[in-house]
DNA sequence: TCTTGATATGTTGTACACAATACAGAATTT
DNA sequence: AAATTCTGTATTGTGTACAACATATCAAGA
């Protein structure tokens, strides 16, 4: 995952390993964002059209999201982005809620003024969510805070696995979320409020106590969702 | 990762997701019996014609193990198994340590009657390894041992990412142990010792010790060959 | 009407030919 | 002699044809 030969004023052409990771990361989005919902067919062929190459690296991108658990390919039939119960749910949330913890712990990365400014901005884009967002753009947003919040941790295969958790959890989330007619306009007030909480843990210079505000508030968002689900 | 239409009485051929599951659990295990070793270049042709089939289900597998940061295939050069420093190494150990310890708190699976035969028998065996142990042995028999223990979490995430990272981490401690000439012998007696601690701790049902114990030990091993590097 | 079988169609999986790339070593030039 | 260019060779990446497979549709028969 490491680029080298990477001249900024010599723009050199997408490598197969950029191309790879724009396909996936666009995939992926579409995935999480319900563009893509449980149970659709993916066709190879119509990928491959619209990123105007050939089924051969697209299945190199399907493969490594079946290897992720966001799809599932069946000979014959086609390519299934997959659904979860809420038992897995639970399982995956369980072990993120763990693994937020560790991000204050485990080789911390104290913000440097640039992070806190970026940060900073991102709490106030908050509210204009809060104004007018749609589900959409929530979960965009909340796609955008995780990264930044990622780069707390130095810990490179910490931020590997709560990535992949993360994508695992948060389109289903949002599904049931919506099935389940939670009242979205309060989970992102909720969700501004962690957003100042954390910001004052991390002008105090407290890691842990910003993870540990992260921690909780994915704890309540399930509980919320499961009571909501009865 | 589920399998259905499994009918024990009728053994079906196997699927395209067995023959995947087969080559990927063989190859990984040569490059973590360090058959193939840091460095080494695989050859997809090679591959192909011993597993009698053609090169793109090689390379199906071989993108997995990229994912899985256990090779690195470049363009017009070749497959190459990856190598790590100590300081990457010291990463996935400190996470391991902490992951270990869920394996006690998260989803725990209380050990049945057959699970402590199971283990009692592994305990015994690990007894013959100091005996006429190779290092060769000695790493199959403790990737045993893992798998065996991993079922006491019936938390699927948490294993996956465990299983990730201990072949991430095993087979470089083997390169460099070996290489700083460390006392493999020595390794096997505190190994067994383990196994016998863990055991005293599940005949108590006390799930917690034993994670505890295996965390201990995997942070003293990594400690002793970080003493031995120096 | 229901069941059953055949068939047509669309999908993923596999094999293979070829393109793109990297690198070593020879050939050439300075 | 040193540097440089050229060229051969081996490797992975891509495109494509075809095989394997699952399923819907339809027809025939009970």
């Amino acid at each position: 995952m490491t680029y080298q030969n990477e001249t900024p004023h010599d723009p050199v052409q997408p490598t197969v390993r950029d191309r790879h990771a724009v396909m996936h990361g666009e995939i992926r989005q579409r995935i999480c964002l319900l563009e893509y919902p449980p149970g659709m067919r993916l066709s190879e062929a119509a990928l491959a059209e619209e990123f105007g190459t050939s089924r051969t690296p697209i299945r190199r991108v399907l493969a490594r999201l079946e290897d992720e658990g966001l799809v599932q390919s069946h000979h014959g039939v086609g390519t299934i982005v997959t659904d979860s119960d809420i038992a897995e749910l639970a399982q995956v949330y369980r072990l993120r809620i763990e693994l937020t913890e560790l991000v204050g712990r485990l080789d911390p990365e104290p913000p440097n003024e640039k992070f806190m400014l970026r940060f900073d901005s991102l709490v106030q884009r908050s509210a204009k969510v809060i104004a007018t967002g749609t589900p959409h753009d929530f979960t965009r947003f909340d796609m955008e805070v995780f990264q930044v919040l990622l780069e707390l941790t130095s810990n490179i295969p910490l931020r590997q696995t709560m990535e992949r958790l993360y994508f695992q959890t948060k389109r289903i989330w949002l599904k049931t979320a919506i099935e389940a007619q939670l009242d979205l306009d309060e989970e992102v007030r909720i969700f501004h409020q962690e957003l100042e909480a954390i910001q004052l843990a991390l002008r105090s210079g407290d890691l842990n106590a910003a993870a540990h505000i992260q921690r909780a508030h994915i704890s309540m968002s399930f509980q919320r969702l499961q009571q909501q689900n009865i």
